[in-house]
DNA sequence: GTTGAGCGTT
């Protein structure tokens, strides 16, 4: 999409990655290919996009042939206006395959890099941890992250549960509520019954698509649907030494 | 229709 029509990397054998923050989330690659180009010669231009939606993260990557037309690029376009915001324009430091990256320069898999690479990363680990995160939540946008805390969605589940009434622990609260749980019963009636959604057929399904499967119902139901139980084979370990594990647990 | 610190893809 991005890269001229092209998939995945074109080569990185000696091009040097820049990376562009502060762009506009509108910006594509064809936008800053021609701005770049004019200060060297762009290998490629990747702007990194979010696989759900697809927009951009804010942020692009820029190759440059060679380190001087690079930095040149940044001294010049580093600050500039570009659809009223300011983008800064510095060299990446990680590869998309943490390869060895200096000064923004992508360098073959060197022996002796490699020794002064151990020395040279002042954060290596704090890296590897946002990695992880992103991949999991894949949230960019933190005012984002925060909205979706500021909402206490509380699990669907939950939800779920408390609109069905087969849940076996809140049996107990409502017996303790008892004439409440009646009222409230019968206001969930009513606000059901008050749902104008409910006359329209469509909006029925699109209240929960992908909620109440008949075929996986079961499985979602259940809390953990993946556990390390199920195969305890898998666990060497544990056959090995079963009684020890009480002992050191009391200890 | 929103957002704004950061580091990447078939």
């Amino acid at each position: 999409m991005s890269h001229f029509g092209r998939s995945g990397p074109p080569d990185i054998r000696d091009t040097y990655s820049l990376l562009v923050l502060n762009i506009t989330f509108r910006t594509t690659a064809d936008d800053l290919y021609p701005l770049f180009d004019k200060y060297g010669k762009v290998v490629d231009v990747f702007i990194p996009r979010d696989r759900r939606t697809g927009d951009s993260r804010g942020f692009a990557f820029v190759r440059y042939k060679y380190a001087d037309e690079a930095q040149k690029a940044i001294d010049k376009l580093d600050g500039r206006m570009l659809d009223g915001r300011e983008i800064m324009v510095q060299f990446a430091k990680y590869g998309p395959n943490a390869e060895k990256i200096r000064k923004g320069k992508v360098m073959e898999s060197s022996s002796k890099a490699r020794g002064r690479s151990r020395s040279r990363s002042p954060r290596p680990r704090h890296r590897d941890d946002y990695r992880d995160r992103d991949y999991r939540r894949r949230s960019r946008s933190r005012s984002r992250e925060r909205h979706d805390r500021d909402r206490p969605h509380r699990s669907e589940r939950e939800r779920y549960r408390s609109r069905s009434r087969s849940a076996s622990p809140d049996r107990i609260k409502d017996r303790l509520r008892g004439r409440d749980d009646v009222e409230r019963r019968s206001a969930s009636h009513s606000d059901r019954s008050m749902s104008p959604a409910r006359h329209s057929p469509d909006t029925r399904r699109s209240i929960s698509p992908r909620r109440t499967p008949p075929s996986r119902g079961r499985s979602d139901d259940e809390h953990s649907p993946r556990r390390d139980n199920g195969s305890p084979d898998d666990k060497p370990v544990d056959s090995r030494s079963p009684s020890p594990a009480k002992s050191d647990a009391d200890v």
